[in-house]
DNA sequence: TGCATTGTGTAGTGATCGCTACATATACTA
DNA sequence: TAGTATATGTAGCGATCACTACACAATGCA
């Protein structure tokens, strides 16, 4: 049978859908009906749900690395720089909501257990290490121990922002860049 | 009617539960099992799982608060202090447990709208006053903006713990008490 | 004593969930 | 052209969910 649908494009749908309302909300039946499909042919593409959110965060994660390489640009910098330049770009737009979707996911993680927990964690690995390869720092160890620092400030700075707290979550930036 | 069972008696019941599996996983028929009563009975006293769960995390801060009320004693210190102590007693027992609920609700919160949204809310502001309180500052204005920076660093280098990444954790909080 | 309030049990509601069985249509390949 | 792999549809499964209808029992108060 022709290929109708491809699964880039089931997945783009899934990725839209999940933006919107949250992965939560994200079920084969809502989104088969969103797209115009049986939710039988979602799950021949993507198995169990498990792996649709896998393939959906993993596009997510994608976007903002893609997102932050631009900002950042070709050179090392120092922590509070790479702050700086990323918290707005991070609280704005597409990104905000994507970060929004990462504490979701992040909450059942530190709550439930496999799968979930094991891809959160693989992912914040992903993240440190991606973010010590742009730190300005006298070893590839402390890099890293900076990189986790920053994450943590940015982690904690934008969970407060997503429960509605920007104004305190810009002084917590504010704080740490100083 | 003799009352056969107190709501306190009830909410206590819920607290253990949802410390053992989770916000996600408390559910009326669940709890009622595991006390042997009819969830008809929970409904009558809690009337709807949101109120359950307001229920549920009150109890679960005031736990923390008399944690870290002792610990931090009576006089105001400096947030790297604070930070120090609070620490190690967040990531260990009962209290680490809450934050992982805790997690589980902001994540929530962040995509979900109403009404956990605006409880996420309140919460992190009754927090972020509280901590104020036992801050040395100059002004009342700055207490708080450094409680909210030392909530931010806490929350992060927290949720990092709970994704699997102790020590990354306890190493951004050796950074920022430094 | 009678009556209203409070509490609890039995039963069931309709909705949604992830997922599966099964049939069948189409395309690719030998 | 025959056969196999791929793709999709129809239908439905059993489980769970939050919540409700309804009856009735015990108690406190008049």
């Amino acid at each position: 049978m022709a290929r109708r649908h491809s699964e880039d494009e089931l997945l783009q749908a899934a990725v839209e859908a999940a933006l919107e309302s949250g992965l939560g909300e994200l079920t084969f039946g809502r989104l088969a009906k969103r797209i115009g499909i049986a939710d039988r042919t979602l799950v021949y593409y993507f198995a169990n749900k498990h792996t649709l959110i896998e393939a959906v965060l993993g596009v997510l994660a994608g976007k903002l690395l893609e997102q932050l390489e631009a900002a950042f640009g070709e050179q090392r910098r120092a922590p509070k720089d790479l702050l700086k330049i990323a918290y707005p770009i991070l609280t704005r737009g597409e990104a905000d909501r994507i970060f929004a979707l990462w504490f979701e996911f992040a909450g059942q993680a530190a709550v439930h257990h496999e799968p979930q927990r094991s891809l959160a964690t693989s992912m914040l690995e992903l993240w440190i290490d991606w973010l010590a390869q742009r730190i300005d720092a006298t070893t590839r160890a402390r890099a890293r121990t900076e990189a986790i620092a920053m994450l943590a400030t940015l982690d904690g700075a934008l969970l407060m922002h997503h429960l509605g707290h920007s104004a305190a979550a810009r002084s917590a930036i504010a704080s740490a860049v100083r």
